[in-house]
DNA sequence: CTGAAAGCGCTTACAG
DNA sequence: CTGAAAGCGCTTACAG
């Protein structure tokens, strides 16, 4: 069946394509009786516009890309969720691009690539994205970061306060009389920003209480899943000092690993061993024992980047690129006695 | 910046646009002299195509969707990472859309509607779709379901051997001496199809065996999540009958809310009830008990649906709509003793 | 091997 | 309020 054109609707209706076209887009000057024709030719034929040509006239294509190192991590596919359903909201339709965290598809995504040239604009949850990166960038549609601000970079950016999230774990933990609270996730190299900021949140927390920090306490991750967690939690209970007496993981993922490997080896949480994670996804809330976590706000992340990125796409001015904060919390739960 | 357009590259070159477009192409007519001074003026200028003028003129555009329930069930995660790295491959971009099982947006998505008018094809994982539902499709691109074929459709689906799955994993627990064995997840309704062939499987495994089944152990619930585990679980547990020594999930999610509520309640793992899941989501194999399961081969399921959309898309012709059948396997582990 | 031209289906000044 | 026409950026028979 060959698709029905506004032309053929023209024809039906008996007029011009411009008017249907009027009908159509529900522009308000058109009489009602031609209105009235217009619409049962449209019905009839089960006209429906041609999207291509639409946005090819219009100069945009209706598409935002949103990139995230994995889709099957469960903080991002809880992610993608909300800016799927808030995109739609404003007309847009999202496409999911997934990067394994490989510099290299990070980098074609914001560029004027092929494949980015079919995207109004970005939204990236950057893994391994430099500022030279950012300042390269030669694509034309606004591009919004989730996570932490890339310094100096002339884009948007959504992120919770991670130095205050990471703290306000730790404080849990020292409030509860722990002396030996290990962290688990960071990455102490040039693209490992928002761990390092956790990092820096855990270190604050022990400052405030004129404790210091044994860096040997102190694990670094290559990536963020159970599996790294479970590895790394292992190596803390060979530790020459004695096994920690807390844990501070910098995503749930690893928190669920981490718990594991103690189950395995005979530990009790939290009478032995605390843990706290990071992200609230439900397979913590549902684990035994429930996991103590810092809960970003992931519905208000979702929309502060929807929101802003489209305003830029719609020709409105929202000011400067800058920072949009989100809110979280600290949720209690058995992992810590809760 | 004003974007570079073909005619640009054409003036710099100082050749047509049809040449540019034959360079851009790959098409073999082009002169090498005359390649290179085209090749140059692409890089000088960051020339990329418009990829919505060239797929209006090509009548395709290049999209396809994925039509998932829930982008944040882990089972759905996975599949759709597998999907969007397989059309990629075949230089399609995948669009991602959850429903939340609302028969309206599943419905929506498969007619010739405002959305589907953008994409190729689809890919759709129905919950509440009917042969009715399909037999009104007017939307021009091929379709593959994923799970069980809707009677008698003239389309393409791609599943597992639900019965047969089901079958094994309560052959499994059998084997394994368990006499009051619950099933939770069934959908005695009519877009239940899936769930209620999982039942199937169920009874037949009993009936190889000589063995009745009690239908008082056989829970409905209205979605697969882990609250609604956790619920016939407790349910289960008050059974005037006593509880069950083992439970059938069909899902990880449903099991993996069954075991803690089983674990809150004090019931031992698998000394007491044994559990096995449905999926095989990492969820599962980081669980305390790690969780036996029927693992479908989801990139194998991605695979084929992606290949045989494409194959249709592209014109060739794989032959009358049919099944297309994955292979799966059960992973024993502690949940059941292994 | 390359050019001039039509046309994909739409939107939108420009007239009337 | 409505029509005839140009043009978005591309691909591709048709000529040469």
């Amino acid at each position: 069946m060959a698709p029905t054109r506004l032309r053929d609707v023209a024809e039906r209706a008996g007029v011009s394509i411009r008017t249907v076209s009027n009908v159509v887009n529900g522009y308000a000057q058109v009489s009602d009786e031609t209105r009235q024709r217009v619409e049962q030719a449209v019905a009839e034929l089960g006209y429906h516009p041609n999207l291509l040509a639409r946005n090819l006239k219009r100069g945009r294509t209706g598409l935002i890309a949103l990139v995230v190192p994995e889709l099957d991590v469960p903080y991002f596919s809880e992610l993608a969720r909300a800016v799927v359903a808030k995109a739609r909201l404003h007309g847009y339709t999202v496409v999911i691009d997934q990067t394994d965290g490989e510099p290299d598809r990070e980098r074609e995504l914001i560029m004027r690539g092929a494949s980015a040239a079919l995207f109004d604009g970005v939204i990236l949850s950057p893994l391994a994205l430099s500022q030279a990166d950012l300042a390269r960038r030669d694509a034309a549609g606004p591009l919004v970061l989730l996570g932490e601000r890339i310094a100096a970079s002339p884009y948007d950016h959504v992120a919770i306060d991670n130095v205050a999230a990471a703290s306000a774990a730790t404080e849990h933990l020292l409030a509860l009389g722990r002396t030996r609270i290990a962290a688990v996730g960071d990455q102490p190299y040039d693209t490992g920003e928002t761990a390092q900021l956790r990092t820096r949140g855990y270190r604050e927390a022990h400052a405030a209480r004129g404790l210091r920090v044994d860096d040997s306490l102190i694990v670094s991750t290559h990536k963020f899943h159970r599996s790294d967690g479970a590895a790394a939690m292992a190596d803390l209970l060979d530790h020459p000092g004695g096994p920690p007496d807390a844990v501070f993981c910098y995503n749930d993922l690893l928190a669920l690993g981490a718990i594991r490997t103690l189950l395995t080896r005979g530990v009790r949480i939290p009478d032995d061993v605390a843990v706290v994670g990071f992200d609230d996804i439900e397979a913590g809330r549902y684990n035994t024992p429930t996991l103590t976590t810092i809960s970003p706000d992931k519905t208000m992340i979702a929309q502060l980047a929807v929101d802003r990125l489209v305003s830029r796409l719609d020709g409105r001015s929202p000011g400067e690129p800058g920072e949009l904060w989100a809110p979280y919390s600290l949720e209690i739960r058995e992992s810590t006695g809760g």
